[in-house]
DNA sequence: TTATATTAAATTGTGTACAATCTAATTATA
DNA sequence: TATAATTAGATTGTACACAATTTAATATAA
């Protein structure tokens, strides 16, 4: 009896796709971000703090969907670059607030080419732009619904 | 003078979403896969394997966007699971030849679960999935060209 | 109230990713 | 054909990512 391993196809796949385009974005953000001293995972930490000037470490993790063992590293390293300050909360001890200081809020002004440059690297049409990202947060909404 | 800022928002993003919505899909990956003893970037190398048999590390890292410094220690710990060989070609022996092993044939039928499992996890219509693997290798096929 | 459970970060260990460099093999050129 | 240039993988160093565990603080319950 012959199986159909149609479904194991690479190009059947929908992660994947997902995972190299999410990947080969990423490293483009690079060299633009190395002008402001930052990594990509820093850049998203930072465009957060830009909307909200303070927050908590289990907050961010939520909206940047990545853990404490994750973000831990990396606010050490943007609060040693003096973009951020890190502080426990007086109302509870076991929560770690992150500021922006003053050189991240600086920082902003030189970010906005950022996204300018990247969109030469997308090749899509704005309605492609718009019905990808409904698409792909139909489907963060629905992994954040499961928890 | 006002800036406006809204090109730094999250929300207005179309990386971000991909990202997170690759690593959150990447991680459901995980214990389906732990049944084959395979991690997610083991499974997709097993993938091109189980269609093409045999290819060298070079072409393998064009399909997968993946370059030397990643593919080599994945291939090893392959081989050294039993599901693939290494060797080097004898026409150029530069090239190294990635070859499935029998164990690595047997375990496709295994791995025909992933798929089905994986779809449940995905709240996208059939006609949703077709146009985000469009767009995704719309994204794909540009960053290939120009290289 | 004291013991138990829960929670938020930090830590530890494993596995990618990728830039940059190195090494060996092959190809191109003076 | 000897030398330079190119190519394919491997190696090194840095930075995530996340599961699992630990620690300290707070909340809950007997």
């Amino acid at each position: 009896m012959n199986k159909n391993y149609d479904s194991l196809k690479l190009e059947n796949q929908l992660c994947f796709p997902l995972y190299a385009c999410s990947k080969e974005l990423v490293r483009r953000y690079q060299p633009l971000l190395q002008k402001l001293d930052l990594t990509y995972t820093q850049y998203i930490v930072m465009m957060v703090m830009w909307e909200q000037k303070e927050i908590n470490v289990k907050s961010l993790g939520e909206k940047l969907f990545l853990d404490s063992g994750t973000l831990t590293p990396v606010l050490k390293k943007l609060e040693t670059k003096g973009y951020i300050n890190r502080s426990r909360s007086k109302e509870d001890e076991r929560n770690l607030n992150i500021c922006i200081a003053e050189k991240g809020i600086a920082l902003r002004d030189k970010a906005l080419e950022v996204p300018i440059e990247i969109s030469k690297c997308v090749n899509l049409a704005p309605e492609e732009v718009i019905a990808m990202h409904k698409g792909l947060y139909k489907i963060l909404d629905y992994f954040k619904s499961e928890e």
